[in-house]
DNA sequence: CGGACCATTGATAATTGTCAAAATTCGTGG
DNA sequence: CCACGAATTTTGACAATTATCAATGGTCCG
């Protein structure tokens, strides 16, 4: 868990500062400015970037690698509510109502974030009442990805909810090949099933189950080769 | 569905503006300035406030009366997010941001609604950007009791799901009687089901389970006593 | 009081979780 | 680059849970 404090011409250049969303309405000049407060930190697969519980100090961006965020459950699972990568980012309603983090984030793999203090972030939303007005719109659209994930752990038909999130991870993680669309899963299968709500078990009986109708051919433990969209679609519920 | 324009002075007095925490930052005169600003309706039990898909033009507070919040699942079922009652609003993310609503809000009882259309809502925000913070408050807290909804639906134990639910129905409509804790059930049995994502049989079942064990007693189809609150959380994972 | 609506109960089938064992994949070090 | 051990995944058998269907019983409202 290394801690470096430089310019970050790198991240400006590359990443994390255009890539969110909420730093939209900034001037050039002033992402610069912003650019050289924000901090890094590499995390190792494992390793905790935030814990349910803990006050959340900073807004914290995924410049490199993956991360899951979850709750644990009454009956000792965990429940994934997000997997944030790339551009994400996480904490930003907690530097400015004072609450506790909601959720543990935890590294997939190795991680690189930029981060932003509380009181860095406080004075910025005061140079830019517009920040906040963005960040609005990313909680609104946040809720939404909720609501509708609720709304599919909510269906009981679970080949639904399997072909729906290889969907989502199309969209997401996906890159078209000759053979068809290749998924980089950022979940294991145990990880998947505890996204969705089910035991782990589950979930490779139902990935079989799709290989063996030539729907989906599985490559690696972490891709999985997508041979018939529109099938996908028809058990996810969406067309036909 | 009557519609009505008048300054909201029983409003005022009794309701929807101070019970809206977006609103607390505004001094008592623009309380009353606004309050002229707010239009009235009223629903039938069945009515529509909000569909999902359409554009939500207004901030709604609810009055008086409840409704459930609901998404269609895609095996045809109601999958219910939020119940909101007296003092609780929603369509601020939409005021903002230009996106469709994401839900239907339907009326479970007759409903009074005070409502602010989006340009006074907008020219609010630019007088008052403390209310953006309010607005990014709100929406984390929302957020969080949605995290925790999908965190306890993904629990496998569904009596531990009933029990909860009847813990938060107990601090939101529960009163202390003499002989238990009476909680006037904002949703049917079927309501219950499709928040939790079950059948509405399961329910019957789990509820009767735990009127066998004295736990509970059926009053009315609207309304249950609490006989022994301490097993309905350790069934719910909370103590013990 | 009657009718519509809602809730309960029972029987059965389907689904999924659990446990245990085998097979595969992955990462590391030689 | 290969081989080995650890970790992960798959598979099978079985048990437990829950959905479904159908019928009955209650409750609420005019």
């Amino acid at each position: 868990m290394s801690e470096q404090k430089y310019s970050c011409n790198h991240c400006f250049d590359s990443l994390c500062m255009h890539k969110v969303p909420i730093f939209s309405s900034l001037n050039h000049e002033d992402i610069i400015k912003l650019a050289e407060l924000i901090t890094h930190k590499t995390y190792k697969k494992g390793e905790f970037i935030l814990r349910e519980g803990e006050p959340c100090e900073s807004l914290v961006i995924i410049q490199e690698g993956s991360t899951k965020a979850y709750k644990y459950t009454i009956d000792g699972r965990e429940q994934i509510l997000y997997v944030f990568s790339e551009g994400d980012f996480f904490g930003e309603q907690y530097l400015i109502s004072d609450q506790v983090a909601a959720f543990t984030v935890e590294a997939l793999e190795p991680v690189t974030t930029c981060m932003l203090t509380k009181s860095q972030f406080r004075q910025l939303l005061h140079g830019y009442p517009d920040i906040a007005v963005k960040i609005i719109e990313e909680l609104g659209s946040r809720m939404s990805r909720l609501e509708k994930a609720l709304q599919s752990i909510g269906v009981r038909n679970i080949d639904a909810r399997v072909s729906g999130l290889l969907l989502d991870y199309i969209t997401q993680y996906g890159t078209e090949e000759k053979e068809g669309i290749v998924i980089r899963l950022p979940l294991s299968r145990e990880g998947m099933a505890n996204y969705l709500g089910v035991a782990r078990e589950t979930v490779s009986r139902k990935l079989g189950q799709l290989e063996n109708d030539n729907i989906i051919r599985s490559i690696t433990n972490k891709s999985i080769l997508v041979l018939d969209r529109g099938e996908l679609e028809k058990i996810a519920g969406i067309s036909e």
